[in-house]
DNA sequence: AATGAATGAGCGTTCATTCAT
DNA sequence: CATGAATGAACGCTCATTCAT
């Protein structure tokens, strides 16, 4: 499948055995259930993991250090041990809820819409605006690599899997000729889309929005009408 | 003399100034050839280069060590300083030779033919193929953020322009619609297959060659029939 | 709380505000007196700051590295940097205490003396006893000098200062002929008592007590009766 | 006796055994003796001689690497190790020179002149302009001491004796008081005039010639009168 | 005499993580 | 929950010196 994503060259600061593995999960339950909050439930973890998505999405994983978090948090380095287990662990919290913000994201956008082509259009305008603007976990799913972690790379990768399925089912509904390769189409959008991070600046002239339907625009009537499949051109 | 490999005894992380550009193809002569007649011509810096080349486009930057790269080599690492003043140097280096080597390629693929689509579909075959396949130098380039070695991303960013500048004359050839947003179908187009780095596998049924065709396909026809530009749709 | 001693977490050697100066006199106190109550009260840091002051005076600063200092305070070179943010930092809460302790000792023997002359003598023999006797953390004032350690030399400079002050006033009350000049005579006496750490040995025949009141009288009578001024001979 | 200078707190760097040790006095054969030249004789020695000095009294030794006096005299770091075995034998080398200087400036300065105090202010005069002023080689004695370069710490402190003596015989000529202690009076004067080189600033008021005076004249008649000595006060 | 490359040890500092309090 | 101190390994880099050419 090519949406797995993680090669393993990894060999350095081989962890020493994460202790318990199900803590990647743990802290991020209070993330998405605050429900009724306990009389001192009011953990200080949410401040944390804002800190690392914010430093994740504009220094990278390895250019942040534990001590960049915890001081952006207020707390000392220590600290930070009693809400993630591991630095990775807090990288894979970021990506949970990345990758839920972002599949939270696009299907708002998509929802009103009926005509495929117009949904994958507004799939491609959420998705570019939340990994270019402001949303930093959103961001961080894009500008980390799973290989870079190696010891948390299966779990980013499904991550990034469940949000690639979301994009599987709007280019599936897409009427396009029968020789089109479909799953080309969805490499080769989320590829310009996600890109773009490494070039667009806020200053630019041009918007995430107008981009997003740019690169739409540029393989819709194409694929509607066939391309030329390089094995059998139509000549 | 490999001038711009070998700014040896730089002191003090004083910037230095940009070595001159025009530098670009001095080194790479006489690495790739290096020739039987200097005196100390068993010179190991082309393999110090090449170490670096692999590790970096398997590990990252940050995630090799100049310690790495000299056992790669077969050196201490002190001995890396005779030939590269800085781990930046280093890099700077690499990046040099492969936006040549990724040059070169393109050009020769584009040479032998005249029409536009086929020159830009054979750049992107060419293009893909070096990143995708054994050429480290030019992965080094699509893999290496210049904003992630900040000392080093100026010339970083100027040698990637070299490269896109390339590419731009490609593009600006194709016979298009006349709203057509030349500058968006380039950089979709290298984003799409620049990002394919993170996802595709050897192993994978289809070719770099086969995707950089299906990739060129699904903008051809779009672009050249007129794609309905989000700001004025032709319906 | 030993705030000027433990500058933790500085990030990335901005010079850092000149830390408030009238610190000078509470990380003193906190060494001196480490009370029965804190809860971590058995902090190493006065350890670590002992062995600066021992090793620096002994070896010079550049002579010492932090691998010294550390093993001497029985510690891994890291975990200095729990309390001294760099090695600048040490140096430069040795001098704060080392010029403490100087003008603490200089004052206290002079407090008890009214004849401006018995009270310059005194601070000599106060001076040369710290310098050459046992107190490393003055030594250590004397032996480094600001401007081998750049980064430092304004913090280092403005505590000498603080000590020079101290010496102006004794040489003020002296009742000298009016040509005299006073600051002159005050360079010459603290210069001819510093360099004595150059060439005085303890066993020696005579103590640095004697010493320094013979380099006391060879000025009294001199100044007191008006030497000749370069300028103006006596003819 | 006081003018001794090592005591061996050395320690690290312990150089490998210094091939031949007669390497130190071997380059300056060329220097004393330029003599007539050899055809080829065109030695770069004197260059790296003069870099050497420029670099230790602004830099001190260990401030100063053999890279950068290399560079200083525009050779390569091996090449220095044609002229001499060691840095240490460089700087032994400067150092006899520098008290050659120094000598030869006070015996110049006192030679016309016949008053004992009137050749002791000469030659205050001659040593603080030689080390104050651009005498690189004189600067090099006074700022670097014997004790930090402890495999030449012996050869260094036999140089400044000889220049010692010379000014014992200067003292020795006054016509003091009895109990006088010549030795402290010869001792105190060096040290202060040495010390200046730690605070004087070519910008300012006074100029050495100055300062020599004043220093000279703050003893002058002090110890031509008899001062009361600590031991036994005149009254 | 000089070069260019290499050596091997050591430099100041940072890292993710642990743990008693 | 949080702290402050500590750990042990690794980081990029510089050092004085060597040596075949």
């Amino acid at each position: 499948m090519p949406s797995a994503l993680a090669p393993s060259f990894a060999k350095r600061r081989e962890p020493r055995p994460p202790r318990r593995d199900t803590a990647g999960l743990a802290p991020l339950s209070s993330l998405v259930a605050p429900a009724t909050r306990q009389p001192h439930a009011d953990s200080r973890a949410p401040l944390v993991l804002d800190a690392a998505a914010r430093l994740f999405c504009r220094q990278g994983f390895e250019g942040t250090s534990v001590r960049d978090i915890a001081s952006a948090a207020g707390m000392l380095p220590g600290s930070l041990y009693c809400h993630f287990a591991t630095k990775d662990d807090l990288l894979v919290a970021v990506y949970l809820r990345g990758v839920e913000q972002i599949c939270a994201a696009v299907e708002a956008a998509v929802l009103p819409l009926a005509d495929p082509w117009q949904r994958l259009e507004a799939a491609c305008v959420a998705h570019l605006e939340a990994i270019l603007r402001n949303d930093d976990y959103a961001r961080v799913v894009v500008r980390v690599r799973p290989a870079d972690v190696p010891a948390a790379a299966d779990r980013l990768v499904a991550q990034r899997d469940r949000y690639e399925a979301l994009w599987s089912a709007l280019v599936a509904a897409l009427p396009l000729a029968r020789r089109t390769d479909r799953k080309a189409l969805r490499l080769m959008l989320l590829g310009a889309l996600n890109w773009a991070q490494n070039w667009y600046r806020a200053d630019g002239t041009s918007s995430p929005r107008t981009l997003a339907r740019q690169f739409t625009a540029l393989v819709h009537q194409s694929a509607a009408h066939g391309p030329r499949t390089p094995e059998s051109p139509t000549t």
